[in-house]
DNA sequence: CTTCTATCTGAACGCCTGTTCAGATACGGT
DNA sequence: ACCGTATCTGAACAGGCGTTCAGATAGAAG
């Protein structure tokens, strides 16, 4: 067979996977059509059928490399022991990461709601899967006296969406730096747990 | 003239709008068609271009509507003197009128994308006289010293990233009632902003 | 150099989109 | 009871949608 390696398939694919990263996080995945992913890739339309089922399934294969990818570097970390040292990490590892990678970000709860019911069960058991190493360590955190939170699960949630606020702003080469910010939000996130 | 009152102008204009914020928030406006907001009113499409000069200025409408209420209601309170109060006041109201209209936040920031450039411009003015009523509570609560934030622009941020959340996940008649969730996020707020 | 097939084109499919408008309808004012 | 008009219908418009597929193309294998 011919064409098996070096072909085209290796380079179109994550180009148009990048276009339509691009294009959901700016207009949103309705407001896009297969046609402008086709038009910034430089094929015709049919061609992206090489490589996706469907529409639903290139937003679908979106958020879920990114869940995983977030999880992976996630675990890739040595966690330190020490549960203030551990949240520490987190907030550094959380807005870092969430920084590279804004449109994926983005997409990933922007458009939950477009996705098909099995769909979005899957993207979110892995975004439970994230959330839930956090509450871990506010939960080690308590029960060692070191934090003081009356709800983890809610403490969880409110210090994410917190951290998330840190996207929708930030731009690099603006009046802070990544440092800066890093320490600000750690400074707030360790006086609202700590007793 | 006839039909100056009692005419089905007064009923059926904010139906339209009713059902424009339900769908509009459930599943996008890109993927809300003016067909199917006919169709939750009972009225057919074109009907519709009697209360709207197009989809966008529907769109725009409900946003501005929302954010001039939750300006006007936030005028209205007694601004108590003391910022720690103030601040209080704000985690109390911000949580209570958000929660109240959870279709309206959640296009009010979903949809920013979706506006055209000068409506965008005036939503955003909107928003940004909300933000500067909290942020001159931290200004003034770090004046007095009983405030401790490294800067309130993002500490302005962070808070309202974070009492956003609670529209994520709250549901009425759930584990907390609405007193327990204002106190557990005062709590948070309190010792993130505090010495 | 030919063969084979992965890849892409270009046209077509049926359906839906936002918007317009002439005409039907129904109600308040007289 | 009739008029006048605010309101709504129903059809039409031009264009875009996601998706399919027969056929053209090009590049590696033999």
């Amino acid at each position: 067979m011919a064409r098996t390696q070096g072909s085209h398939s290796d380079i179109t694919g994550p180009r148009i996977r990048k276009a339509a990263l691009g294009l959901f996080a700016r207009h949103g995945y309705a407001a896009v059509s297969m046609r402008q992913i086709a038009g910034e890739v430089g094929v015709q339309a049919g061609a992206l059928y090489n490589y996706t089922p469907d529409k639903q399934s290139l937003l679908f294969r979106l958020m879920r490399d990114h869940m995983q990818d977030l999880l992976a570097a996630y675990d890739d970390l040595d966690r330190p022991d020490d549960p203030q040292h551990a949240l520490r990490q987190f907030v550094g590892f959380h807005i870092r990461f969430h920084l590279q990678r804004s449109d994926e970000v983005f997409i990933a709860y922007m458009e939950l709601r477009n996705l098909t019911p099995e769909n979005f069960t899957e993207i979110e058991a892995l975004r439970r899967r994230y959330e839930d190493s956090l509450e871990s360590i506010l939960q080690s955190g308590g029960q060692a006296g070191q934090f003081s939170v009356t709800d983890t699960k809610i403490a969880t949630l409110a210090v994410i969406a917190m951290l998330n606020g840190v996207i929708t702003w930030y731009r690099s080469g603006g009046r802070l730096s990544l440092d800066e910010v890093e320490q600000i939000y750690w400074d707030m996130v360790r006086k609202a747990v700590t007793t």
